[in-house]
DNA sequence: TTAGCTTCCGAACGATCGGTTGCTATATTC
DNA sequence: GAATATAGCAACCGATCGTTCGGAAGCTAA
């Protein structure tokens, strides 16, 4: 029936697949995105769907490269450019904040969604979501760390200990916004934020 | 083949299908939970297994009931018979904490992995999974409340503020037990409960 | 024009899903 | 001891899972 698309054609189909992909497996899981649902989803069918891929866990490794750079586009890029430091970590968090505030994705954020299903098996695809939440941490870090050696954390600050409670109000914020639809967590969590990144 | 069995061992029969289900459950996920894989793992048939609850969902309830009772046993039993308020308050979430360090379920804590796998969806399932986590937000606020009144806390206390922050750090020692596999995350849930139970 | 490459489809594969149906064998009840 | 109730099994149902295969259709290079 389709005929050969044009290149541009091509990556177009591809990146739909992954965005609605994406989509499907911040709501369902990446378990719970099936190769049929995607198909019906986008009016292809199966065949062309994984032809793209080779396998469901080849897509499943693309769904999360994708969550990746719509992580990156919607908090990382957003960032004011302000001075490494505090101030900069306070910005971080608080594009972090806006980015589950704003809804990006119908299933929250989708990391915490991914390392929650995948925590306890093994394989490439956990060990790319595990890598993914590495990257952002250790950025945490680094600008703690700054903030400490510029005397704007007090300097006995235990810089794991910081990145361990900031993780931890971003996934309390999910889980109120996402089970109990709790729509003043935000304010709780910046409230949090501020306490935790006090000059 | 099996025969019928005594009053007593249908009930165990039943018990053994349902603590085995919570088990799978907690790693693999309440839809990863399946008939046929629960009566393999049991050396049964899938209608032997079935038979006891009728439908799938009826099966996931149980298991939900199920990882309740053992929150109360490994849990809420074990705070030792303390005064309410500050006191109390602080046991209790030392025995939350303690809990999760002594790896009780494979798969970690079962209400984090189920709430965050059915925060989306709809159903009798998702409302258990809510209503049990709500339960024992409250009685968190009961004893923050009652610490408050009795000056062991700040007048100006917020608590629900107070309840959002020790959930996130109970998110975040799951976290970092299960994705990271962090040995030192129960020290710093500890800490971070010190802080904000201080006198 | 022609040959090759690629995208996508329709159809089918074996496996597994949740669930149903008869049946056997026993515990319980009368 | 006879009648009844029921736990569990083997077999099977239609649906769906991930995956494979052959071919149709159109872009591109020769």
């Amino acid at each position: 029936m389709s005929p050969r698309k044009s290149v541009a054609e091509t990556r177009l189909t591809r990146r739909r697949i992954v965005d609605r992909g994406l989509e499907i497996a911040s709501m369902e899981g990446l378990e719970g995105l099936t190769i049929g649902r995607l198909a019906a989803d986008l009016g292809m069918s199966k065949a062309g769907v994984i032809g793209h891929f080779g396998s469901k866990e080849t897509l499943q490794l693309a769904v999360v490269d994708e969550a990746a750079d719509v992580f990156v586009r919607e908090v990382q890029e957003r960032v004011p450019d302000v001075p490494v430091g505090l101030v900069r970590l306070r910005e971080m968090c608080e594009a972090w904040v806006a980015y589950l505030e704003r809804h990006v994705l119908p299933g929250g954020c989708f990391f915490t969604a991914a390392a929650t299903e995948f925590d306890d098996r093994g394989g490439p695809v956990r060990d790319a979501i595990r890598g993914m939440s590495a990257v952002w941490q250790r950025d945490l870090r680094i600008q703690a760390r700054m903030a400490v050696h510029a005397g704007e954390l007090p300097a006995d600050t235990d810089v794991g200990q910081l990145v361990y409670d900031l993780v931890g109000v971003m996934l309390a914020l999910n889980h109120f916004l996402q089970l109990e639809g709790d729509s003043v967590a935000p304010g709780r969590a910046r409230r949090s934020l501020r306490r935790l990144l006090a000059e």
